[in-house]
DNA sequence: GTGTTGACAATCA
DNA sequence: CTGATTGCCAACA
């Protein structure tokens, strides 16, 4: 049968970054492009996609710009998930932003 | 096939 | 910080 005949499975790319935002301890952050390099594939947009789609599974406050900015819409919320797990910020107050030099996670 | 849009990134003003 | 510009990749009309 064809790959876009299955039904309540995820894409591939899809499927990968939600396990490696899944992968991301508590108290450190990856950026989009952080994420698309690490995998290899797609570019920071598609994994901007995936997380508004189905990022609501996983820890999307641990997603954030290359910059240390959170998501857009969600930043009271990614503020609050910040200071209950302990991760570096940058700023307190808004702009929120994390400390990249030290919450960023590698990958491993 | 072309043009627009998007939870991006980097640079410049 | 805000805004504009360019580069990037994929989805969508």
């Amino acid at each position: 049968m064809t790959a876009s005949a299955r039904g309540g499975e995820l894409d591939d790319f899809a499927s990968r970054v939600l396990d490696a935002v899944d992968a991301i301890p508590a108290g450190h952050v990856m950026s989009y492009g952080d994420i698309a390099g690490y995998l290899g594939a797609g570019g920071p947009r598609q994994v901007g996609r995936v997380m508004a789609l189905w990022g609501g599974g996983v820890a999307w406050w641990r997603v954030v710009h290359a910059d240390g900015t959170p998501a857009p819409g969600h930043e009271r919320a990614a503020l609050a998930r910040y200071r209950d797990e302990g991760t570096p910020l940058r700023s307190a107050r808004s702009p929120v932003r994390v400390d990249m030099r030290r919450a960023r996670w590698p990958g491993h």
